[in-house]
RNA sequence: GCGCCUGUAGCUCAGCUGGAUAGAGCAUCCGCCUUCUAAGCGGAAUGUCGCAGGUUCGAGUCCUGCCGGGCGCGCCA
């Protein structure tokens, strides 16, 4: 367990600079470093994998450990016995309550309620920056790449969620205190963008006055490179109408995908989403770092000339051994060595990829790819590549992002890729809204399918979580309002809230552990569900409100009170705005 | 055939990298409210955590093998 936080410089923190999740927990390792001073425990021990979490039945107290379950075995004693003896050390520090044995042998802490009216202080303090992690020590940024989709055509509803996640988590590394690079790669450089370039050609001659008639199948039917077609024949006329492929494509390839890309990232924009780096896997190809990580990787004999066996399987009519440049990711977990070069000598995507990454993982500290379910099978492989061309040092975490059904009011949305008829992502941000969408691409773990109905996700009811962390905040900010003209003491006696408010300021206290698991775990996804925990209790308590109007927030008879209790409303507004704002939504302060 | 993901309450899903009696919303049942602190509230009931083994103080969580669902599977991108 860490005792202290450090900051870039070095410089320890102090106790108070930390929530109070880490503050006890060096309570906690204060205690253990005890016993290993007078022996009951080894040294050796004393890492041991303790942890200090809110319980989840709240008669267990504030806060629970398992230490002593998890020193007894080394300590050659029963774990309550050991749990006794830690607890009465701990019972002696100021700010806990008490410190009770239950079940097997943890130990529950019940804190001072003084605990939790100074977290409420410390939110209100430090704002926006309540729970922001502090910098890390590494040298280079983590590099989060995302999207990366082919500049082919407009983002589609099959790219959102993992725009959203990756956009997320990016922010999400960046709050907990890392630096962040978000990352796009562009793939201009395969044979996806040359049939891009002979759409481009076609709309071309369309511009120039040719009848052109159905879009042929294979080509890109999609009217959004009519412009690139007028863009290209107002400039060269019809000079490439009927001249050989070779004298136009890399030029119109360019073109279209510049077009494209102006359009996606146009599309992102709308979701508020913008990379810092925008690479070309054209360029790196170029760059000749392909051959460079070939040549690295020979030297260690993890690239060889061989032959691979046939697919499993239903084996193609045209199957053929053939020779090729493989990379033994075999060595690393995967079924089959990957080739990185075809047998025209052309890199294969993954060739270049692998160089791709090399490249990322030079100037980063630790790489994610969120990347569609689709590409499953290919993970090994790049994961072994990074591995492989950074000696072990760094790692490569690529998060599969399931795919996205759309439903409209319980029907399936039909979509077929083919006839052009897929749902754009600039269709459902204007239909929904840019902070709904955002949202409800976090509410499901990443892994699984998530469902997405237009209906639903608009209803103004309990059911629905962005509605109903809206509605807390909304609510909260109404009542500040309202208040606005009121006279009320400074600073607010916090030592009025009773024990439910205090489990409210509980839960909002939770929220810098919330950064750090979720950006630890690469989960920004925790965020969403903490947010419809946190709103959940918020309501309940203001329900109590309505039933009694002694349990409102303002109380007219009485400023101190409602002081008191607009400092914690105050505060879990501000957790709900600072967690909105990592997930890139905007809190709402009135809802229509 | 192989790989990855997935299987938790009737439904939709959480489950904090192994902790205590597995949670929430919806639906169901029982009460209450008709209110701008509006877009309901309170309570109850609900489980073979897909199945079977294993690891250990302790398993929904880790390992192995089955079963069901999704995605993918030669040099495509």
């Amino acid at each position: 367990m860490r005792l202290c936080a450090r900051t870039a410089t070095g410089r320890s923190l102090r106790r108070q600079d930390l929530d109070v999740f880490q503050r006890f927990e060096a309570v906690v390792a204060d205690a253990v470093s005890a016993l290993v001073a007078d022996g009951t425990v080894p040294a050796d021990a004393a890492n041991a994998a303790i942890v200090l979490e809110p319980p989840r039945d709240p008669s267990h107290g504030d806060l629970a450990t398992n230490a002593a379950l998890a020193l007894a075995k080394a300590a050659k004693t029963n774990p309550r016995e050991l749990a006794t003896r830690i607890a009465m050390g701990l019972a002696r520090h100021p700010e806990i309550a008490s410190a009770e044995v239950a079940g097997p042998g943890f130990i529950n802490l019940t804190l001072e309620p003084g605990v939790w009216q100074a977290e409420i202080g410390r939110i209100l303090a430090q704002g926006a920056d309540y729970g922001r992690g502090d910098p890390r020590m590494e040298p280079l940024p983590i590099n989060v790449e995302y999207v990366s989709a082919n500049p082919t055509g407009p983002m589609h509803m099959g790219h959102c969620r993992g725009a959203v996640v990756g956009d997320a988590l990016a922010s999400l590394l960046g709050f907990a205190g890392h630096d962040v690079v978000r990352e796009y790669y562009v793939n201009d450089a395969g044979g996806q963008v040359d049939v891009l370039a002979r759409s481009a050609h076609l709309r071309y001659r369309e511009a120039l006055g040719e009848t052109i008639g159905d879009i042929p199948e294979g080509l890109y039917p999609g009217d959004y490179l009519v412009p690139v077609g007028k863009s290209l024949a107002a400039e060269y006329g019809d000079r490439f109408v009927g001249a050989d492929e070779t004298e136009w494509l890399l030029l119109f390839r360019t073109r279209a995908v510049a077009a494209m890309m102006d359009m996606i990232r146009a599309d992102l924009a709308l979701l508020g989403i913008h990379h810092d780096i925008f690479s070309s896997e054209a360029e790196l190809l170029a760059s000749g770092a392909p051959q460079k990580a070939e040549a690295e990787l020979r030297a260690r004999d993890l690239i060889y000339d061989g032959v691979l066996p046939p697919p499993k399987g239903e084996v193609p009519d045209d199957w053929e051994p053939v020779e090729l440049p493989l990379f033994r990711s075999t060595l690393y977990g995967d079924d089959i060595d990957r080739p990185i070069r075809k047998s025209n000598g052309q890199w294969t995507y993954f060739g270049n990829d692998m160089a791709y990454h090399a490249e990322k993982a030079r100037r980063s500290s630790a790489l994610v790819n969120i990347w569609g379910a689709d590409h499953a099978g290919t993970v090994k492989r790049i994961e072994a590549a990074v591995e492989a061309l950074t000696n072990g040092q760094k790692r490569l975490d690529v998060k599969l992002v399931q795919m996205v059904r759309l439903f409209r009011a319980g029907e399936p949305v039909k979509m077929s890729k083919r006839s052009g008829n897929f749902v754009t992502l600039a269709d459902v941000v204007t239909e929904v809204g840019r902070d709904v969408v955002r949202f409800m691409m976090l509410t499901k773990r990443p892994e699984a399918m998530l469902d997405f109905d237009f209906a639903d996700v608009v209803q103004q009811s309990r059911e629905n979580p962005v509605f109903y962390v809206h509605y807390a905040h909304a609510r909260i900010s109404s009542v500040l309002r309202k208040a606005a003209t009121l006279t009320l003491p400074h600073p607010a006696p916090l030592d009025r809230l009773d024990s439910q408010e205090l489990a409210l300021a509980g839960l909002a206290a939770q929220w810098p552990r919330v950064v750090r698991q979720a950006a630890a775990a690469r989960e920004p996804h925790r965020i969403a569900f903490y947010l419809a925990d946190l709103a959940g209790a918020f309501h309940t308590l203001w329900n109590r409100g309505n039933d009694d109007p002694a349990f409102r927030l303002l109380v007219e008879a009485d400023p101190a009170l409602t002081a008191a209790r607009l400092a914690l409303a105050s505060a879990v507004a501000q957790v709900i705005r600072t967690a909105l704002a990592v997930m890139g939504v905007q809190a709402a302060e009135e809802l229509r």
